[in-house]
DNA sequence: CATGAATGAGATTTCATTCAT
DNA sequence: GATGAATGAAATCTCATTCAT
């Protein structure tokens, strides 16, 4: 029920994945068992976004070169969009509900999980000279934004070389945040 | 009307921005005068993305220092950080609609203006020596996904500091993009 | 307008005439014109009815033959017929009205007109010896039901012989009409 | 619910049976029931038109009489108006919704079942001598335009002697029909 | 005369949810 | 657990009409 939802989203988009459309992609005669199931609507995409949070973070950390903050940051980037290519309707469900939340905490929140993670190895790695000085909190935001941003044009541009964006990201991230030469 | 409508999308998201709540903050007794003006929800937020990408390609245009590529692109990228401090409900409504927009063209295609300019400033820049060798589009695509991060948090952390995020992101995509040192 | 609204009638259904089908239909960029000429969609249907009639009273009055009562209703029915071949549009838009007029008087009092001439005809004829002895008014409504049903099969088929509906027509009106052979 | 909506248009009109209409009359609390059985007011009606000609498929094939092709064509017409005064609603129902259907298929189809049965008949009633020569699909559909007639007499003259009409009725179509006498 | 903005009623449809089976 | 009928709110849209210009 909760990969025809992910299946659903991906497809039509968050705001119009109603229970209808989710029932019918599950195979459901009805939406009352998803009411069943779940206190809301908001439980439901609440279930969802776990859901694929945990899958991503599986696989990412699984990949996860932690030899060095800055190898770390480097090996999260390649997962993260690898992963892209491996599951692609998980990244365009979570990238949905993301953007569509609310201010505050909520859903929102989940993402906040990412960047603090994210901000603790740049402190990490600018006390131990991988990294140059920089805002950590943002410096995260920026990372997680340009992840979200091949997820995007995964989806609007199907022939999309992954590859390519992975080592571009790659280079990127890594200029952006390595000191200064000289 | 467009005004209003821009309103309601940053105040209460773009799911939730019926004619029935945008016609109430415009004044108007019935939501029948926004069907009578605009050919479907559909039309009316087009327009409203059109309104709001207008005025802010005035606003960045007449910020641009273009006596390089290089400051080009780093005058940009302040100047649309700068945007977002001075009109924040527009940026806020107009990535609503670029993050709810399914893929193919529609709001997707609304982006890809600015994105083909950056794409062709790179391949300038790369010609007279401003820029390092790397994939235009991608970079194009990640420079307006910083912008596009910085509006998401000024959304969703009020006492955001705008001057310190358009520094960060002046660094990291001068360094991202500029010519490896030896 | 009245013209427009005839056209709009006889491709779009009465139900689906609408003031706007209408105004487009007649170049004009208001609805609000036919509210000013008009007291209202009835009057205006009204008024499509009366020009309808008119134009078809006159034709088939400079049609009729009225050497005898039987030659009257033989050159009616030729003459109604051949009108729909001539002018298809005004008599699908009088059908649409009629079909749709409630029970009662009203619009539904146009028709009556012609019903009460025939069977004044048929009161005529067979005191005259013409025609058999029948209900005239339910040989009237009998005639101008043929007649009806013409203007039906030549909308729902285009490629019908309206001739040989006439020819049809008049033998079957002839034979039900006239005094039975010994 | 269908027989509600017949009981709504034959009260109303076909035009103004809207679903609220309906719904108070069948005794529901909400349209969206309909909307929820139905998949819009075309299936409604379409539902209703054939629940109303298998009614009526039903009562006049009960009473057919088919020792002859005439005989056939006789008790046709006379059951068909028999039902008429059987089940008023139902006959006013189905011609609201012949009437505005518009030509193509459609409703309009659903009477060409009839039509071609009668043409059938009338083939087989010249070849054995019951009828005389005529175009079988014309006289066809003037018979069922008489039937028609009467369903429409009877809505707009509620004193209506639906005897009659039947005699009439069979009186008319046996002399359009039958051989001429010498 | 003509325009076009504005209005309010009403129509269909979708939605999430509840309830009896 | 699962089904499907039933509900009520809400959304978009169309309609005829009015009014100021």
């Amino acid at each position: 029920m909760v990969d025809a939802t992910v299946a659903v989203i991906a497809e039509v988009g968050l705001e119009n994945a109603s229970f209808a459309k989710i029932a019918k992609h599950a195979g459901l005669s009805s939406t009352s068992l998803i009411s069943y199931h779940f206190a809301g609507r908001s439980d439901l995409i609440a279930t969802v976004a776990t859901r694929v949070r945990t899958a991503f973070a599986d696989y990412v950390m699984a990949r996860l070169d932690e030899s060095s903050p800055m190898r770390t940051l480097l090996s999260f980037c390649a997962a993260s969009v690898d992963f892209i290519g491996e599951r692609p309707t998980y990244m365009v469900a979570l990238r949905q509900i993301l953007a569509a939340a609310p201010s505050g905490k909520g859903a929102s929140g989940l993402a906040s999980d990412d960047r603090e993670r994210l901000a603790a190895l740049f402190v990490d790695g600018q006390r131990c000279g991988d990294f140059r000085e920089f805002d950590p909190a943002t410096m995260a935001s920026f990372v997680l934004a340009l992840r979200d941003d091949v997820i995007g044009r995964s989806i609007a541009e199907p022939g999309l070389d992954i590859n390519l964006c992975r080592n571009e990201m790659v280079a990127a991230v890594e200029r952006a945040t390595r000191k200064d030469h000289r």
